[in-house]
Parts: C-alpha cells; sequence; structure tokens
DNA sequence: TGATTAATGTACGAACTAGTTAGTTTAGTC
DNA sequence: GACTAAACTAACTAGTTCGTACATTAATCA
C-alpha cells in the first residue's frame, strides 16, 4: 500500500546478486501462515480479515487463495500448525525418568507454563470450541498427536501405583484432563476473571501462587494420604 | 419477510381484542436481547449478523438500533443479560447452614451442573475472553455482583477451618478460581477434547465421572490429610 | 533457446453488512 | 377528538470484504 519500492527500484541492485532466491515458495507460505495464525487468534475466525493478513505479510492476498483456497483453508492450516509448534514443545519433556511424584510435578509446572507461553495456541483453541470443533474434524493428523499426552501420564501413573505412592483406580485421560482444565483456564480466562474480582491473576506473584496451587492440587489428588 | 400478517390482516381479528398490547417496549428489547444473546453464544461478536438477529426476533433490524444503538451496544447488553441470569441462578444456593466438607461438595457439585447447563453463558464468557474482557468493561454492574461467590466460599472455607477440618492458609477467592477452572474448562473444551482424544467427555457416564472428579480434587486440597 | 509450468502482482466486482433516512402507527393526554 | 411522544416499519446507502480475472515474471525442462 505504502508503495514498497518493489517494482520501480528492484532493477538497480537486487536482481545482481545471481543466488538469491527471488521466488520462494516455502518462505511465503510459512509467513503467510505466521501472520494468519496471529491475526486469527487475536481476532477469531470472522474477524479476522483476508486483506488485513495480506498487507502484514510479504506475499500479496493472491498468493492466500493461491496457497489455501479460501478462508477457512487458512485457518484451518494456521489451527493445524499451533497444534504442531506446541506439541513440538512438548515433545521435549522428559518426565519419565523421573520419580513419579517429582515427575508428576514437573509435568504440571510445565504444562502451566507452556500453556502460560503460548497464549496464542490458547486462544486458537478457544476460537475453535466456538466453532464446536467444526474446523478441526478436517484435519486428521492432529488426533494422533495428542494421545502422546496421555501415554506420558500413563506411565509415569503407573511406575507410581506400583511403587505405592499414587492411589489406584485413577484414569490417565481423566488426570491429563485435570491438568490441562487448571492449565488452560489459566490463560483462557484472565481477563474476565480478573475484571470481575479486581485483581490481575497475569501478574508476576499471582501466577507463582497459581502455578504452585495447580501443582498441589493435582499432586494431592494423585498422591496416597500418607505421602501428602 | 415471509409477509407475517400483521400489516393486511390485522384488521379482520387482531383489532377487536382491545386489551391486546401491540406495543409493548419491554417485551420487545426482551425478545431482542434472547435472539442477540444466542447469536451471538453460537457466532460471536463478528460472526453474529444483524440482520440475522432482526430476522429471528419479532422486531425489525431498525427496532434493534433504536433500543441499542450499534452492535456493540447490544452485545454488551447480551453480556450484561448472560451474567444476570447466571447469577440470579447462583443465588438460590445455600451452603452456609451445611457442615463445611458437605457444603464445599455442595458447592462443587453444584457449580459443575450450573455451567453445564448454562452453555451459553459460558460460550459469552469465551467470546468476552477472545475479546480480552474489552466490552465488560463497559459495564460497571458486572463486578459487584460475583464478589458474593467469594463471599459464600470465605464463609465456608472460615468455618471448616475453624472446625479443623479444612488446612489453614488458602485463599478463598484461589479455591474459587479452581472450582471455576475445573466447571468451566469441562463446558468450554469439550469439543476440541473429545475430538482429540476421542471420546466423548459430554456424555452421561463421562460427566458423572467429571463431576465427582471435580468434587473430589476440591475437597482433598481443603481438607486435612486425616479426612480423606 | 523456446516452451511449459510455478509463483506472484494489480485491479476489480459481486455480495454482504452495519447503520440510516424518511415515514407510519399506536397509546396516552388534554 | 385533536395532539404528541414513543414505538415501529420498509427501503435504502455507504462502505466493507471475500474472492477472482487477467497479466506478468521467474524457474524448469525439452
Amino acid at each position: 500500500m505504502r508503495g514498497g519500492g518493489g517494482g520501480i527500484l528492484s532493477n538497480t541492485e537486487d536482481t545482481k546478486q545471481p543466488s538469491r532466491r527471488q521466488q520462494d515458495p516455502e518462505g511465503t507460505r510459512r509467513n503467510i501462515i505466521e501472520v494468519a495464525s496471529s491475526e486469527f487468534a487475536l481476532n477469531g475466525l470472522a474477524g479476522a480479515r483476508i486483506d488485513e493478513i495480506a498487507e502484514k505479510t510479504r506475499a500479496s492476498k493472491r498468493m492466500i487463495y493461491y496457497y489455501f483456497g479460501d478462508k477457512e483453508g487458512l485457518y484451518v492450516s494456521a489451527l493445524e500448525n499451533a497444534y504442531r509448534v506446541v506439541r513440538e514443545g512438548e515433545a521435549e519433556l522428559d518426565i519419565e525418568s523421573l520419580p513419579p511424584l517429582e515427575g508428576l510435578r514437573r509435568l504440571v509446572g510445565f504444562t502451566f507454563d507452556h500453556h502460560s507461553e503460548h497464549e496464542d495456541f490458547i486462544r486458537m483453541v478457544m476460537i475453535e470450541n466456538i466453532h464446536s470443533g467444526r474446523y478441526m474434524e478436517r484435519s486428521p493428523a492432529l488426533r494422533a498427536v495428542n494421545e502422546a499426552a496421555i501415554a506420558r501420564i500413563g506411565s509415569i501413573y503407573a511406575k507410581g501405583v506400583a511403587e505405592g505412592v499414587f492411589r489406584d483406580g485413577l484414569d490417565p485421560l481423566e488426570i491429563h484432563w485435570q491438568i490441562s482444565a487448571l492449565c488452560f483456564f489459566n490463560v483462557s480466562n484472565r481477563a474476565t476473571f480478573s475484571h470481575l474480582f479486581g485483581r490481575d491473576m497475569s501478574s508476576a506473584e499471582n501466577q507463582v501462587k497459581l502455578r504452585q496451587n495447580a501443582i498441589d492440587m493435582v499432586f494431592r489428588y494423585l498422591a496416597k494420604p500418607e505421602y501428602i
């Protein structure tokens, strides 16, 4: 919009370098996804504007339709990308070598921090839930990924039960659900909660408290009374 | 849109009844709010369509602007209404006369059920969080209301500490936060969670389990180990 | 080198959408 | 029964927004 210089001045210097890639499909794609993700996370599917996304991109609106077909296609790609990025971060977590009690604390603390650091991801999940998960159905890749999280909990829980520190009969999926609830809510409902009760829950002090509370809560739920 | 009969046929029978109100400001307002609430809850602020809302209303589009000024004004009114309806339901809960342990269980169970029965409210809160609570700032009425929930917990918690069944040093606001997290997430993230893990968390059996888990979890967090 | 395909820019249009204008009907009042 | 303010309607407008047609440049291959 601002005249960007590319059209008129590009003959002077840029084309002199022969090895410099002037067409970069992968880069363009990635750039579009990045911009789109943050716009969708900020404004939702209906609220995000294709023209706005295009303008913030190094590419043009034409490229969005070239690569992603339509707005919904772009949204689905952004959603997939959000899950992929977050999963890659989680994959680095190694708690299976730790003693169960310590591993559990580490897992909850990590999840709390991880969610907190990926607000855009949380927002994308919120938005997708507003749409009742309609769009993620198009993406078969998503499901398989998250089962790793359950496996991780299943393994640590089984070890804890075997060692006699965790009480028996709980369901790893439900434990994951509880950890998710505490860590997700912390990001998703910050704004309304803080406003309704006049206390900034995202402040450093409050986050330290809420984090410790989440760890304690899951710990007390799992551990046998004599270990509390 | 469908010719509704009012214009042409109204002389035949309708006007014969003298006491039948043909102008009904309160009713019109209420009707608009009701329709708008469900449209906003379903589609979000940007996704909802004024024309769509108008059409589902007994009134016309002009009336929306007549009573609410603009789309955002209508949204804020719908948000206020959602909080008011839910608060009125909660006010009926009387747990302060119960023994602390029983009162706590009752409170968590009630909150779980109440959230579950008011999905539109949960969706409105999600949407408002997507907007970072921007619009609820316009509504000073909202804050005062919710403090009652904290007071309720504060009272039952203090009683439990005095009786020696709850451990000391916890913060009622944080307890409320935890209860909210577990009960809110149950509704807000149903779609994505169920899809990612291939298990319908909203089924009757799973809801019974999750409800009991939430109660247990809060109970174990509050109670002294010897009462667990 | 000339032909073919992939990638990109520009300009535009059709449909939609929030909000308005201009006017009518109803309920209550003097 | 005339008058006024509130309640209400239908049709319209100005601006937005998704998506596309057409042209062009870069890479690839025969």
